[in-house]
DNA sequence: CACGCTAAAACGAACGCTCGTTCTTGACAA
DNA sequence: TTGTCAAGAACGAGCGTTCGTTTTAGCGTG
């Protein structure tokens, strides 16, 4: 078995844990349910992951990848999009990765609220969680920083208080979006848009 | 024994529930870790609530019972507060709420995310989360409205969206103060006052 | 006041079941 | 034949829950 096949079953697995947790969360999912998700059996999938919680620690990965991917984009080049240009960017971005990824069959979205809860009990989570949100936020603050400097923003504005409330934004449509149902892209960007505005 | 007896032990049991939920989640703690922390037996705790399910419900209702308090203040009498000011008196509510309340003995706000996983798996809970979050949005709504009609809202714009966006604001708040351990009430009302100046 | 009775409430050992994990077995490829 | 990997039965631990027993509190009676 080439390095390649161990790679692509490990993903494999992966993409059945994340479906289940995705649809029942973390700790009520069993193994039973990514085993038979995955269609191997337990020495199978017990030969690519040592643990449940290695599995655990290992999809939650997946979406803190996807977001950074998502927010990397934002300050493309030397371009300085507004603060409501760059939330549009990240809540169609949501809403791109919420139709189920056609190579893990999630709602990553999902997937997220998740994690959010699990970076509250377990440390390394945890770390990872805030590590990457962190980035997230840098990356905002850097699309404000640019419409400062092209003299948009006030002078005595923060670009790292403004990155953290475009982050803001965008958690908060991701969560409404998951729990309101009738949260539209369109009109969370036009109230959005309507709130950046100047 | 009294019917206010009855109801002061019930919330005795809830209060060491909501901890131990906050702590670690609604599916990893145990009913013994909750009888231990209420200090009474299994029996005791099963006569106040039929399963563990019901422990679950009951104490998802906590946050969002809090939530809806904080939301409801915001439209006073026939005050008009300018959505900053709204967003403002939001995040400050988050931050009071999560200093351990002193009947709970709880940082309600990492309750709130566990109900936000668990709404996702959780029909019953569900519903509940969106009918509160939908009056919640509706305050945040009354709001913009109010700004709109004092002129200070393009009249193009719709407050329904602009109430979304406000409720967003301070859900990402909420997340990213338990999230990014350096995130300030103050630093994100700065920011989010920045936004949504005009 | 003392006593014994009763109903309510709490107790906690025990149960059946499901969990995460292991390990023996067998099949297939080289 | 030998080495590799998947299969799935089996295991002990720990789960949520029950239920027979003990404790408590209050009342009526002598």
């Amino acid at each position: 078995m080439t390095d390649d096949d161990r790679a692509g079953r490990r993903a494999a697995i992966m993409a059945a844990a994340a479906g289940c947790f995705a649809a029942d969360g973390f700790h009520t999912t069993s193994m039973a349910d990514i085993i038979r998700a995955s269609g191997l059996s337990a020495g199978a999938v017990y030969s690519y992951f040592r643990s449940k919680e290695e599995l655990i620690t290992a999809v939650a990965g997946l979406p803190l990848a996807n977001a950074e991917a998502v927010f990397a984009a934002l300050p493309a080049d030397d371009a300085a999009p507004s603060p409501a240009e760059a939330v549009a960017a990240l809540v169609q971005g949501v809403v791109a990765r919420a139709a189920d990824d056609p190579a893990l069959g999630v709602d990553i979205t999902r997937l997220a609220v998740q994690v959010w809860g699990e970076a509250l009990r377990n440390p390394e989570v945890r770390g990872r969680v805030s590590a990457v949100y962190r980035t997230l936020r840098d990356h905002c603050t850097e699309v404000a920083r640019r419409w400062q400097a092209a003299g948009n923003l006030p002078p005595e504005a923060r670009p790292d208080e403004v990155g953290a409330a475009m982050l803001g934004l965008a958690q908060g449509f991701l969560l409404q979006r998951l729990l309101l149902d009738e949260a539209t892209a369109e009109g969370y960007i036009a109230g959005a848009t309507a709130v950046l505005a100047h």
